[in-house]
RNA sequence: CGGAAAGUUGCACAGCUUGGUAGUGCGCCUGGUUUGGGACCAGGAUGUCGCAGGUUCAAAUCCUGUCUUUCCGACCA
């Protein structure tokens, strides 16, 4: 291609909506342009890098078997009203009627679609298992879409859906897809790794996330080489921390006015692993209070609570000082003893000897307080496990970092395939059904990951595959006739070997073509200059800025 | 959905306090001089100042409403 031709236009300042260094420079480079609020335009040069994305999740798919179709991303309601999804999935569902008032949305996912196919297209237990897959732009409702192309309404996705005859077969499914996405992030040269996940909105009962590691990443991820696991989700082993063995009497201790636990431990001069935590939440929907314990120096996980009581994250809050009025305890001096509430215990509670709490009463907290003798309830992990925190397989610290979620896999179960019908006759004549599996990878958000790994501050800087153009061939000055036929004949040269290759035929000075490119991430640059005449170039890695002056033919034997 | 800010040319911004000719830099066009890492000189084009009302002789500027966008939080892939 000749940059001459080219639809290219790089900006030197970044627009005012990007904050982060991929979306600067997606929009700096001009590989996307902002259509409205969430919602871009793929540029040649984006889309060229898309395109790279998109086949090698296409030569993975196939390679495990998954064929690939193309749905649209209008939906009729009806498939939704089946599912029951119309209903539960609220106002990020892009709806929208047609000429005759009937509803459809623009699909976030597909399972509806995948489920209604094979559903009509597989009968017989000897037809299974069936993967299928597509690469198609989704839509979502965001509240609020940010981060370019991390966050947006539309963006492109690899769905892909397992059809299985028993949890077996999904099994093997599930496990395919996995290793399949394994390769896939590798092959993108994302720095990543495979956490469990919670299920959330989609249901279903074991899940994935695959996460590109990145400071920029909107999930936290708990690991270490034995575990990994979304935040939300983790687990750690618990602490046996005790200074006593043996159980004293309660004692009161008047704490006047003080509340928190970094107070309690100045004012006492003790450990906040000394001191019981417990707070209280309410059940937004049954109006419900319930007592949460965890250890003084530990953070509760509010998902891990709602999981256990049934809820939405939504539906459950901290209590408010009104809802106290009603109990028999008192704001900042909350305990266990003796409250009538649920009450839900992290495990590390129940290992406490002579503990303080709360007094249930204004100034007042307890001493030497004991699980089973003072209080009780459901023990149930609820603890937030951060870094430092021992593995649940072979007790070894877990690291904490960020992450961009790139892919996830889940094991559907027959969730959508008993509400919609998905049968199949299995080989005793009985309707059975099939049991699924869903597999996404955001694409679009892959690419501003990669973009987000590969950067330096003049620009992006592409791993050679996935590079719009492997390289650039810019003459410093292409009016001059030395210059312009050695830089043509290197083009033809190397377009001849199908070599990615652009040409700079543009009359901008030296200094601007090259910013430009290295802007864009070209990761090969070949200058032809003044040595032109005796067959020489400069030839440029911009990975690392490293320039050497060669022989055109050792320069051509490199791609 | 809660809190905060902002909408002026393709991009980044000034002007608004104190109402009176629409500005700057980048980019774009023309001509000339330059030419190995974002050149210089001269000239030029591009704006219903987000939209709608109001106040006023006069509104980018003051008031009201509205829309949009961005940031923080909540939610989510």
């Amino acid at each position: 291609m000749k940059a001459s031709r080219m639809c290219l236009k790089t900006l030197k300042e970044a627009p005012q909506e990007a904050v982060i260094d991929s979306h600067v420079l997606l929009l700096r480079s001009g590989m996307i342009k902002k259509n409205v609020a969430g919602v871009y335009t793929y540029m040649p040069l984006g889309l060229k890098v898309l395109k790279k994305i998109e086949n090698i999740v296409r030569e993975e798919m196939d390679a495990i078997g998954s064929e690939e179709i193309l749905c649209s991303a209008l939906q009729p309601k009806e498939l939704w009203i089946e599912s029951g999804r119309w209903t539960k999935y609220g106002p990020e569902l892009m709806r929208l009627k047609d000429r005759n008032d009937r509803e459809f949305c623009l699909g976030p996912t597909h399972e509806e679609i995948f489920t209604s196919i094979v559903r009509d297209s597989v009968r017989s237990y000897k037809e299974l298992p069936v993967s299928l897959y597509q690469i198609q732009t989704k839509y979502r409702d965001e509240m609020r879409p940010r981060f370019g192309l991390i966050r947006s309404r539309e963006f492109i996705m690899k769905d892909a859906y397992t059809f299985d005859i028993d949890e077996a077969g999904l099994d093997k499914s599930y496990n395919d897809m996995y290793h399949a996405y394994e390769r896939i992030f590798t092959r993108l040269h994302l720095n990543f790794t495979a956490v469990l996940a919670d299920t959330g909105n989609i249901g279903g009962n074991a899940s994935h996330q695959f996460m590109a590691l990145s400071n920029i990443g909107e999930s936290t991820i708990i690991y270490n080489s034995n575990y990994s696991a979304d935040q939300e989700k983790a687990e750690a082993k618990a602490d046996i921390y005790n200074e006593e063995k043996e159980l004293k009497d309660i004692v009161e201790v008047s704490t006047p006015n003080i509340k928190t636990i970094e107070d309690l431990t100045k004012f006492l001069n003790t450990s906040a692993k000394r001191i019981i935590k417990a707070i209280v939440y309410k059940d937004l929907i049954s109006k419900e209070l319930v007592l949460c314990l965890i250890r003084g120096d530990r953070e509760i996980n509010k998902i891990k609570v709602a999981n256990k009581l049934g809820l939405g994250e939504f539906d459950l809050d901290f209590a408010t000082d009104d809802d106290f009025k009603n109990t028999s305890s008192v704001f900042g001096f909350i305990g266990p003893v003796g409250l009538k509430m649920r009450t839900l215990i992290d495990p590390e509670v129940t290992y406490m000897v002579n503990a303080y709490c709360g007094g249930n009463k204004k100034d007042v907290h307890l001493k030497n307080v004991n699980y089973k003798r003072d209080f009780d309830g459901e023990v149930v992990d609820i603890r937030l496990v951060v870094a430092g925190d021992l593995d649940i397989v072979k007790g070894e610290p877990l690291k904490e970092e960020r992450g961009i979620e790139v892919g996830q896999v889940f094991k559907l179960g027959t969730k959508y395939s008993k509400a919609m019908n998905c049968v199949y006759v299995n080989d005793k004549g009985q309707e059975v059904p099939m049991v699924m599996g869903c597999y996404g990878i955001g694409i679009s958000r892959a690419l501003q990951a990669i973009v987000e790994e590969y950067h330096d501050e003049n620009g992006i800087s592409f791993p050679d595959d996935l590079a719009p153009y492997k390289v650039v061939i810019v003459p410093v000055k292409y009016t001059d006739e030395v210059m312009k036929n050695l830089a043509d004949k290197m083009y033809n040269e190397l377009k001849k070997k199908g070599v990615d290759v652009i040409l700079d035929d543009r009359a901008s000075s030296l200094g601007v073509k090259l910013h430009d490119w290295d802007l864009v991430g070209i990761p090969y640059h070949i200058i032809v200059g003044r040595d032109a005449v005796n067959n020489q170039v400069e030839f440029k890695v911009r990975r690392d800025g490293n320039k050497e002056v060669l022989d055109v033919k050792e320069v051509l034997k490199k791609f």
